[in-house]
RNA sequence: CGGGACGUGGCGUAGCUUGGUAGCGCGUUUGGCUGGGGGCCAAAAGGUCGCAGGUUCAAAUCCUGUCGUCCCGACCA
């Protein structure tokens, strides 16, 4: 890919409304712009890195039997006043008329809707289990958004919903989906901590949040020091230096963002929404359900928080936008063009590539590179036509001047 | 929603106190020089100073209102 046709429109400075590390770094990169309070547009680099995480994502839910689909984002009151949402929620429910005054709401959500999908056809428990989940923009009129993609009012996020005939499967399928979680953040090379959790507004009754550590979370999240305790502090109450209730050892605590959460809602959608199937014991009785969540636009922003400093980021190997960014120090005369793209040719046959073709100095195509943040950077410069360039792999510094013969070994050996 | 701050070319900003031709850096365009860590010289384009009203001969500047954005707090599957 060349990248004078990708549309990276990297910053020398930030906008001032940018204020955290993983917003000002996301600005500078062109990785996102800003549409109106915490509403924003992906760029092409950023939007790349969201399609690395929800192929993570789907490789790990449908590996364990969850089913992919798509509700819509436009849902009508009639469902929210089934399940007495409509009034409970409150304004952070993002609602309008249609042209014949009907009312609707923009999904923040979607318990309502899901189990409207399935009511009618979970009828017995010879349908069940069944895990249907969606990746899709959600809609909360947040009093504050923050952040940049920390807290917005529209956001990215896969939910996914499962149906049970009993506790107990419900209970192993949320072991499965927990595992899940672990497996998709560890892929995304994110540090988590699973904490248990409230089940607040949403009702249940068991929850456990994936949270990654951070100065910039906003919620603050209690451990033990000892054990492997840890719940949200707005749980647990727990502050620094009190007593674990588990081991007895000493609390910390510290800030964490939460980019997953998993629930075990039990029944009460199913039972408001007359989701009612008919048991090996011949009743009817309501489905039981979990609900699990990943904010994947905050997962974007929680890898950025974690893998950049103030001028440069580095993309974890799962979710970076390229393997290689190809950056010839001179990219004017035609012999020498078109000795870079035979290379870059040859490369796109087993990674993914990034050239800069930009007819700009090597300063500048150097500073974009450390924002861009590729993990291989290759340099052309005086050397190629002795048949050699420099290697630099970000995720330890070194860099190396290679032979063009041995650089599919190198690459091959690095595992990309 | 309470408290605070800020809206001036694409980005960052000066000017506002004390009203009088809107300035600078970066970016952009053209030409030249350059060519391994955000270059240099020259020329140029680009701004309803958030919006509305008011005061005044005259408003980016003063007054009123309004909208927007950010930060702190409260709030939050």
């Amino acid at each position: 890919m060349k990248q004078s046709l990708l549309f990276v429109p990297t910053l020398k400075e930030a906008p001032k409304d940018a204020e955290v590390k993983s917003h000002k770094l996301m600005a500078r990169a062109g990785l996102i712009k800003q549409t109106s309070a915490g509403v924003y547009t992906y760029l092409p680099l950023a939007h790349r890195v969201i399609r690395n995480i929800e192929t993570i994502i789907r490789e790990e839910l449908d590996k364990r039997g969850c089913s992919e689909m798509l509700m819509p984002a436009l849902q009508p009151r009639d469902l929210w006043d089934e399940s007495g949402r409509w009034d409970l929620y409150g304004p952070e429910l993002m609602r309008l008329k249609d042209r014949k005054e009907r009312d609707f709401c923009l999904g923040p959500t979607h318990e309502e809707i899901v189990t409207h999908a399935v009511r009618d056809y979970i009828n017995s428990y010879k349908k069940l289990p069944l895990a249907l989940y969606q990746i899709q923009t959600k809609f909360r009129d947040e009093m504050r958004p923050r952040f940049g993609l920390m807290r917005g009012r529209e956001f990215i996020m896969k939910d996914l919903y499962t149906f049970h005939e009993n506790q107990e499967d419900l209970d192993r399928w949320y072991q499965s989906m927990k595992e899940a979680y672990t497996e998709i953040f560890r892929r995304s090379g994110l540090e988590t901590r699973i904490v248990s959790s409230d089940t607040g507004q949403i009702g249940g009754d068991e929850a456990d949040e994936f949270m990654v550590m951070s100065e910039v979370g906003e919620d603050t999240i209690s451990y033990c020091m000892s054990c492997s305790y840890a719940a949200n502090q707005e749980f647990s109450g727990l502050s620094d230096g009190d007593v674990c209730p588990k081991c007895g050892g000493t609390i910390r605590t510290a800030k964490g963002i939460e980019v997953g959460n998993i629930f075990k809602l039990g029944t009460k959608y199913s039972e408001s929404m007359n989701a009612l199937f008919t048991s090996r014991e011949g009743k009817r009785e309501p489905v039981i359900m979990g609900c699990y969540g990943i904010g994947i636009s905050r997962t974007l922003m929680a890898s950025v928080e974690q893998h950049s400093t103030e001028d440069a980021l580095v993309w974890p190997k799962e979710l970076t936008p390229f393997d290689l960014h190809v950056v010839p120090v001179n990219y004017r005369d035609d012999a020498l063009i078109e000795k870079v793209d035979g290379l870059v040719r040859s490369l796109e046959k087993d990674y993914r590539v990034l050239l800069d073709d930009r007819d700009e100095r090597a300063g500048v195509k150097f500073k974009d590179a450390d924002l861009i943040g590729v993990p291989y950077r290759m340099v052309i410069g005086k050397d190629f036509s002795n048949g050699k360039i420099e290697f630099l792999n970000r995720y330890n510094d070194h860099k190396e001047v290679l032979d063009l013969e041995d650089l599919a070994e190198t690459l091959k050996s690095l595992n990309i």
